[in-house]
DNA sequence: TCACTATAGGTAGCAACCCTACGCATTGGA
DNA sequence: TCCAATGCGTAGGGTTGCTACCTATAGTGA
């Protein structure tokens, strides 16, 4: 997949990953390739910036802890975060919609 | 719609708006807002530099002609411009699947 | 002991690409 | 006469994901 596509989408699917509990960067990585069946293998150079990014607009929350001799930063979803996580689910269903309406071509099983 | 999203996918609408016949750029612009509900009005200054793009990239092929006083552009599809647009249909199916899978909550409109 | 892999975090710089904000020209209506 | 709609265009900027690289620890195998 060319993973060009997911500007803007990013951080929604990072904050759902995040929905079922704290993680740490590493693994929502792997869970994120896990969902999607390996499809979706994101570079850890693009995973932890847009957790910092996250972060700093409020919508996780990290902390520091040693696990294994490793250091880990674990994220949590704040309230701004669940809120905003919604308004990214809809905003994906209306944007998913409007572009299979406008590429046509039978993309979409319900026009069969 | 914040059409910032849009990063990657609007080459596939513009193609799939021209797979009707040649059009010139405005058209293009309006046909893709009407497709859409009004829900997708792209500003020329997206549209111009896109359908640039596409035909320094021999995905379509333009001419000039006058309509009404007013110089046009009309774009058409090239053979390759219509691979690419195939290509463009199964590439957004398949991201449709990976985001919806990754972001979850009740992501199909399908099974209505 | 040494090398390598997996895990875990990080940054710098780049490139793609869409947007904002303009500019020009013509036609037609208020 | 002025303005809106039509129609084309460019310059510059900002967001954002990617490539390429760095650091560090634990464990495995030669």
């Amino acid at each position: 997949m060319r993973a060009e596509a997911l500007k803007g989408h990013l951080d929604g699917l990072l904050l759902a990953t995040l929905e079922g509990g704290p993680q740490h960067g590493y693994a929502v990585k792997e869970a994120l390739r896990d969902a999607t069946g390996g499809r979706l293998d994101l570079p850890t150079g693009t995973v932890y910036p847009a957790l910092h990014r996250l972060e700093r607009a409020g919508l996780i929350k990290g902390s520091w802890s040693v696990v294994g001799g490793r250091r880990r930063r674990t994220y949590e979803l704040t309230e701004q975060g669940r809120r905003s996580l919604a308004g990214a689910r809809d905003h994906w269903q209306e944007f998913a919609a409007v572009i299979s309406a406008a590429l046509g071509g039978g993309p979409w099983p319900a026009t069969n």
